[in-house]
DNA sequence: GTCTATATATAGATAGAC
DNA sequence: GTCTATCTATATATAGAC
């Protein structure tokens, strides 16, 4: 990994562990061994290192989005599902919930950046339910788009939620009932 | 209203409506025409401050299940869900969204009273459900706090969700599922 | 590409005059 | 109870040596 990478994941790390608040240069710095101005040098602004922490989850989707594209519905569901479980063990959160409070504040390119990545997450939530109607293993929904929403939407706010629990059962039986709900058996 | 109050008002708003970062005591003291030192006079810490705006809440909430008590379930309900609807016409968040990002930085005290709080949410939330249940009018359901805590996360998220789109169409539809998905008709 | 040094702004917080 | 003045720490950011 070069430094440039060692940047954007630990930036990421504490973006997501710890908030808005903690993910600075200076933390950054720290932790990695750097000085700030080094990280000025990749990147100029805070919003630039934003735009690429955001732009690595990005990838990080369409990478998975790739890997499972041969797999059937169900499978796909499982991995979108098991993706948020990982978050939750690691006490962090979405990309999405952690810069969501602070989306009044954040320069427009960054905002830009995160509405995108949010709708690629939701586009490809929808993708998997159509699939698994045609494949008669999810159930039929009106609105597929506002179903895919609210199947996200769940699952940020389960995150926090456990979060603030500090438990990570209720986790687990909420997305075992969402789960249970969607699919035919 | 006095000082005191006018500040926790002012430092609530802010919170909520940009976030932990903007929430600070220069931000409120240039709103509300105050020195810092002042509003360091009524608040000794940040933590003061932030543990007085969550009891704030913790109060307005106190009031609604006290005004709405001889109301019967499908009305409480209804107040619940307006709750929510108000924030996101008035482009907040709900005060546990916009701290549970940050909760990892959150000093113990100021931790605990958004826990005591959220757990007063959901509480309500079951106790609706109960006598929804008792009145023939809210679905039976086999787990209801897990039910609650659902409900509630489902509203912080639809929030955040309908932040990002930046339209409060898809907030209306998705509660309305949610109401229908509840009620016996 | 990484460093030292520095600039400027702001953070939360305190002492003490009035 | 509100002010001025000040403290210390930290923020993002830049200039320029090596």
């Amino acid at each position: 990994m070069n430094t440039k990478e060692l940047i954007v994941g630990t930036a990421n790390k504490q973006l997501i562990e710890r908030g808005y608040n903690a993910f600075s240069y200076k933390a950054i710095s720290e932790e990695i061994g750097i000085k700030t101005s080094s990280i000025h040098y990749y990147f100029p602004t805070k919003t630039d290192l934003g735009i690429s922490i955001v732009q690595s989850h990005s990838k990080a989707l369409a990478d998975t989005i790739e890997k499972t594209k041969d797999k059937n519905a169900l499978e796909k569901l499982n991995k979108l599902f098991l993706y948020y479980k990982r978050l939750v063990q690691d006490d962090k959160v979405c990309i999405v919930s952690a810069l969501t409070s602070d989306i009044n504040t954040l320069e427009e390119p960054l905002r830009i950046e995160l509405i995108k990545f949010s709708n690629e997450v939701i586009a490809w939530t929808a993708s998997i339910l159509e699939e698994g109607h045609s494949q008669n293993t999810i159930k039929v929904m009106t609105d597929v788009p506002l179903k895919a929403k609210m199947i996200i939407a769940n699952l940020m706010a389960l995150i926090q939620i456990t979060r603030i629990e500090k438990s990570k059962e209720s986790f687990d039986q909420m997305t075992g009932l969402i789960l249970a709900e969607l699919t035919i058996n």
